[in-house]
DNA sequence: GTTTAGCACTCGCACATCCGGAGTGCTAAT
DNA sequence: ATTAGCACTCCGGATGTGCGAGTGCTAAAC
């Protein structure tokens, strides 16, 4: 594409972001130096239009730019800012709290989000599977029920309450806990396997209490094995004009209540990229067809584990959407790599 | 009140409540047949209007009830139906799980609530503070922190990460876990006090350990004395169509995110008796002037420990909502106080 | 050939206007 | 005390109009 039509795009959408009203040529002729007069601009945008990048809402409207064109813009127009260095203490100083458990982290990291970029935030919380063993325990609640409890890496607690066919006495609880502790110290649980499970028997000595066991392993994983999904300030999104109809808003708000949607969404769009910007159709969801989102996946040590990301109209600002999840996300990682780290040499 | 009156303004309101359109009095003379003509009815409701039960939202249109026409209509007016037969098992079922923790069941109960009444229903789960202690266990995570683990009354499961000055070794941690268990099971977390504390400083036999105790007390109380507010099908109340004018809607919706805000409402209005209902202006906050809540108590064995409740318009069906709230809160109450008792047996 | 000025044309939007319907309050008759 | 009749009010929706912003085209200028 002509270096003038590039620069001519860049200017509609820069323009649209920031007052959400189409724009026409004499707008940018005036706001945007580009040294040329309206009508050549008029025809640039006509050019525009009929390559898919821009479109008009009707006739003898301004210009706003497609999907596409969005896509061009942050494929190849927009500048990402540097995070100013205030919000860089902010976030930083929400995020090396004292620590605390993951998912308090992290809550408090969209919350940041939110009040940053004004955009509903969301995230998504490894499961239980996915994260190695620290520490496990069972014990006893009443004749029918047991507590487990699972710490994984990295500070990970969770707890789920088992029902048990034959009740379990304190004794058989501790033992069953340390002979766990002993085996899955370490790994992930979700990579039991035969051969774990086999060794595991001979070390019970009790077959009925061997099968308790793995019934109770079972139990719980399949309890809690889901990505959790946290998400905040999702009233921000009627902040955007584009919401000012009802209908719509309350589509969308359904939509977000519907964690199990909202998961598959997110998992779907971007679990492999660093920095990933979903634009309207490209959305796998209708009722988000004109959402975007932008989501950065955090992890530990290199591995990812998780992501972080808002969502707001595709009339987003996505240069600074991008600054400011993908330096959250960049420290969360940092941080949660830390905590490990620090977890190892204690042991 | 003379007997006329009182069922003119009973029509008045049931009809509002269905139509959410003022009504008139050719409306109420057709369809309520009260025997008398328009006229009449005319007459009446100008007599309770001057009462200050019903008003106009304009010179004529038709009359909708006041808030203190709603509040009349509560008192002495509506009368609650049974919960249909269908409801009843639907519910019953759904709090008669295999037994889970009680966030769970809390959760599950008001999501119903929601389901069956399209309102917004919301419930106070109590804090730690409450609740007889179970078991506590304290476990360690790395050099500085520990994992504090808390079983409440009836079943309540919390737990918190905390930050100690000194390492703990895991020998010293369970003795300290096993110190704290003998003092304090059975009883509650606030009722700590100095003659209690200084029996468990004799216990344990080392200063320092002491120390840490209760400072790892303190903090996990701190960190999770609140109440935990749940909350669901908050974007039901878009539905509404007083709320069709967005600014009010977002404005609602704002509150409704601040957990700490409703809590002080809902504990403000309602934690005596068994139903409440609140009217409009009866409301804290500004922003909730026109919405309702109807309330009701959960406890175990007589004692309140909670609150559910629907959140709706003023214009709401009081007489269902209070029939359904008050079913679930009671069932509640009876699945937690079996669940109590079964764990007393256990012991 | 590209750029630009000029101009006719197109829409959407805000605003004013108008009309009908629903409902009231009052008065007088029953 | 009740009711029929009637004049009056006011909201809401439909209709019409003018204005402004913006376009596309054409012809002139560079």
């Amino acid at each position: 594409m002509q270096e003038r039509k590039r620069k001519i795009l860049r200017a509609v959408t820069d323009d649209y972001i920031q007052t959400a009203e189409p724009v026409g040529s004499r707008t940018i002729a005036r706001k945007y130096n580009l040294g040329v007069s309206p009508a050549t601009i008029r025809n640039e945008m006509a050019d525009l239009e009929e390559g898919g990048y821009l479109r008009q809402p009707h006739t003898s409207a301004g210009r706003i730019p497609s999907d596409k064109g969005y896509r061009y813009y942050v494929d190849s127009l927009m500048d990402v800012p540097d995070v100013p260095p205030d919000e860089r203490v902010q976030i930083q100083r929400e995020i090396y709290q004292p620590q605390r458990e993951l998912g308090d982290v992290i809550q408090r990291a969209i919350r940041l989000l939110t009040m940053l970029t004004n955009y509903t935030s969301l995230a998504v919380m490894p499961g239980v599977r996915q994260g190695a063993v620290r520490h496990i325990q069972i014990l006893p609640m009443d004749e029918t029920h047991v507590l487990v409890l699972l710490v994984t890496e990295p500070g990970f607690v969770q707890h789920c309450i088992v029902e048990v066919s034959n009740p379990l006495t304190p004794s058989k609880t501790e033992h069953l806990s340390s002979v766990l502790n002993d085996h899955l110290r370490g790994r992930a649980l979700g990579d039991l396997d035969r051969h774990l499970l086999s060794q595991l028997g001979e070390d019970l000595n009790d077959l009925r209490l061997f099968e308790q066991a793995v019934e109770l392993l079972h139990t719980a994983m399949q309890e809690q094995t889901e990505e959790a999904v946290y998400l905040d300030g999702a009233v921000r999104i009627l902040n955007q004009p584009e919401f000012r109809d009802v209908e719509r808003a309350k589509l969308l708000m359904e939509a977000l209540e519907e964690r199990g949607r909202i998961l598959s969404m997110l998992t779907a769009a971007a679990y492999d990229h660093e920095v990933t910007i979903t634009i309207g159709e490209e959305n796998v969801y209708a009722g988000m067809k004109d959402c975007s989102m932008v989501t950065a996946t955090y992890g530990i040590g290199g591995q990812t584990i998780g992501l972080v990301g808002v969502l707001g109209p595709t009339r987003m600002e996505y240069a600074r959407a991008v600054s400011v999840v993908e330096f959250v996300a960049d420290n969360l990682s940092e941080m949660l790599t830390k905590m490990s780290r620090r977890w190892s040499r204690g042991r």
